[in-house]
DNA sequence: CGTGTTATTGACCAACATCAAACTTAGTGG
DNA sequence: CCACTAAGTTTGATGTTGGTCAATAACACG
């Protein structure tokens, strides 16, 4: 716990500073929490459904998302996570885990121990308030994407995910402008948004000849924010960022 | 603080204890909750999105739900309420509502400053953690309303909710068997399934022709729970009750 | 260059939506 | 106790979004 902070430490700090504002002792604090740190490949779960860790585990580099396998073998994703995510906040106080936390890319995260987070929450009550917040608005995303599963079509479903993702994203300063990777196949866009993979496919396709995106590879870009705004029927509101987030 | 429990204390107390094992300092603390008491009439909203209350709003008697209007006018029901329930307890952390609080029916809550919760739960960390508790376990019921509606079929969808809003009766104790009223409009049903009336309309007959249920009115009997349960793809793993809450 | 994954296309189909009307039910007031 | 009314439920006919299946085309990578 020199002066300088770790790139790890400063990723989480980072994204502290997106939902709370942070005093000194608190962000060494936070630079002084133990690290377990990880790569992991594609495809490789971080965390499963009934496990009950005794860590929580926070993205430094990545895309992550959490998720469930249903009965008929069909799979709901229940979110995206950024680096500075911590993605499984809620087995501090939900012992046994209700869904699995997966990569969709090759990545890197950093293992901290409860312990740890409990002693700093308990020392730091801003920090703990911070941790409420964020899980709060994990609730809110979810209510946001179950409106659009149930109520919004296809098309708006599809674009509200990109506004959501892009907004986030320059939220953690991770971009500046409207040029992004979605490092997710069409199939788990489609179990993220309650749709078939031929279904985005096309959807993909509208959005691209209405000249709202392009995309190369994984890369995308939003040409016309506004108008794709207003097709996914997105306001940011329901994220409860701290700065204002620009178009 | 005599040493008797209003009936209205009595609810929070016993919905608290349904997440979290409380000792006696901690109920009494409870037990002194201030309240202001109202009573309520069907179709008014408690809260309303955009708002920042500065009292939480328990509810004591009647059946709420939270839910939000989309840009086209529709609507989607997030949650719904039962006696006990803290229905925006997230206001405490996130000061502007991003989604309304709406009586189904006319009941009784009462608002309970957040002064009198923070100072609560300052100075009882154990009450902290079941609010927390609470929080993440709507998150939860979020993350399994989503799955449904992205991924489950219409009668699953309302089969699985029959059985999800039996359990926690149960759970509170306000019923010991399988028989319930449920107080809510097939249109409602439908704004919280992501169905249309009709449809919803057409499924619950299917399902009362299958003898998994009968109703008269509100008052619903699951006539063979093993099959609803199955019908409905529901395990209610996430509902994370303390207590084993039956078959 | 293969080889496996992902994207794209086409044909066809099913679940669920929409619209509109009729029927029930529960109140309400006389 | 009986009309009258409004809300909710039920039914039928019809339409559409999005699903399924299966094949092909594009890539990415070793």
């Amino acid at each position: 716990m020199a002066g300088s902070t770790s790139s790890e430490h400063g990723r989480l700090i980072r994204k502290m500073e997106t939902i709370a504002v942070l005093t000194e002792p608190e962000k060494a604090a936070l630079a002084g929490l133990p690290m377990r740190l990880k790569d992991f490949a594609e495809d490789t779960d971080l965390v499963r459904e009934g496990d009950t860790p005794q860590e929580c585990c926070l993205i430094l580099e990545g895309f992550i998302c959490r998720y469930k396998l249903l009965g008929q073998g069909q799979r709901q994703i229940f979110s995206f996570h950024l680096p500075g995510d911590i993605a499984d906040l809620q087995c501090l106080q939900l012992s046994v885990m209700d869904h699995s936390v997966g990569a969709l890319v090759p990545g890197r995260c950093a293992y901290i121990p409860h312990t740890a987070l409990r002693e700093l929450t308990d020392r730091f009550p801003a920090i703990a308030a911070a941790f409420w917040r964020d899980i709060l608005i994990d609730a809110a995303i979810f209510r946001e994407w179950l409106a659009g599963v149930g109520r919004r079509t296809a098309h708006q479903r599809i674009a509200h995910l990109i506004c959501e993702v892009c907004t986030r994203l320059k939220s953690l300063k991770l971009i500046d402008d409207h040029v992004f990777d979605l490092p997710v196949t069409q199939a788990e866009l489609g179990d993220a948004l309650g749709l078939s993979t031929v279904h985005v496919n096309r959807v993909l396709q509208d959005l691209r000849r209405a000249g709202l995106i392009t995309s190369k590879g994984r890369r995308l870009v939003i040409e016309d924010w506004p108008k794709l705004q207003e097709a996914g029927d997105f306001d940011p509101a329901y994220l409860h960022l701290r700065a204002p987030e620009g178009r």
